[in-house]
DNA sequence: ACCTATGTTGATAC
DNA sequence: GGTATCAACATAGG
């Protein structure tokens, strides 16, 4: 699921329901989801602090604390946040903040592919892609020889966008995300742009990326919720890609 | 059983 | 530098 709609729903959740609460202790004893920190590492720093701040840009979330350094938390391919159960320490909760209340914030994430981390570095991280301006996206976005689904996908031109939310601006700006990134006009860059804003929107509003118009069309034997046609399946900038052979051509 | 598939990123090689 | 490929993880399904 994780892409930035589901980032930013995992985001306001943090701010609603874990801002103000004090950290009696933290579980941090799974090292590869929080690498490169040992373990202790994260509690020693954040143990007796209160969250007073969560961010996020793209996929990354991070939250301030009245002291010590901000902590970073990304969901990676298969983790959510649950804040107050149940259960914390099931299975799957590889980082749990433990708050002084008795509550919790947990990291769940099967695949352990989700990173938790003090200091988060965000430099190569671009523009959020809900929020990027006309002119920066077209800066952007227009450059290069790589299909314009990888290059809406690289984190560092434009952060947020993943495979699925890709797959639904191109088919909502009725492009070919094979189409070389370079040689989109400028007429087409704005269009993606709307697009893609107008989809992250109303996945944001909706609950997640799932909730998209095409997405629940993308899989083998799909059909265009536009126009019917069958959805052509192939890959993209390495990625398991759906879109409309007939209005998604140029 | 074995193979492929899956929302992520990063390291590597050309 | 930009682009492509593979690996990391853990599970589900044909």
């Amino acid at each position: 699921m994780p892409e930035l709609p589901e980032a930013e729903r995992a985001r306001a959740l943090i701010e609603s329901r874990a801002l103000g609460r004090t950290v009696a202790a933290v579980d941090d004893g799974d090292t590869w989801v929080c690498r490169p920190h040992g373990p202790g590492e994260i509690d020693a720093a954040l143990s007796g602090a209160t969250f007073t701040a969560a961010h996020r840009r793209g996929k990354a979330i991070w939250l301030d604390a009245d002291r010590g350094p901000p902590l970073g938390m990304h969901l990676g391919m298969s983790g959510r946040i649950v804040v107050d159960g149940p259960g914390p320490g099931e299975r799957w909760d590889r980082f749990v903040v433990h708050f002084a209340d008795g509550g919790s914030l947990a990291l769940r994430d099967m695949r352990r592919l989700g990173r938790v981390v003090l200091d988060p570095d965000l430099s190569r991280l671009g523009p959020d892609a809900a929020d990027v301006s006309r002119p920066e996206f077209r800066a952007r976005v227009g450059l290069g020889r790589a299909p314009v689904k990888a290059r809406i996908m690289n984190q560092s031109v434009i952060a947020g966008v993943g495979n699925l939310l890709a797959d639904e601006g191109l088919w909502r700006a009725r492009l070919s995300p094979r189409r070389e990134a370079g040689s989109l006009s400028v007429a087409e860059l704005d269009r993606l742009r709307r697009a893609l804003r107008a989809a992250t929107r109303r996945a944001v509003r909706l609950g997640g990326v799932h909730t998209g118009e095409l997405v629940p069309h993308r899989r083998r034997g799909g059909a265009c919720p536009r126009c019917g046609a069958p959805l052509e399946r192939g890959t993209v900038g390495g990625r398991t890609t759906y879109w409309c052979p007939r209005e998604q051509r140029g």
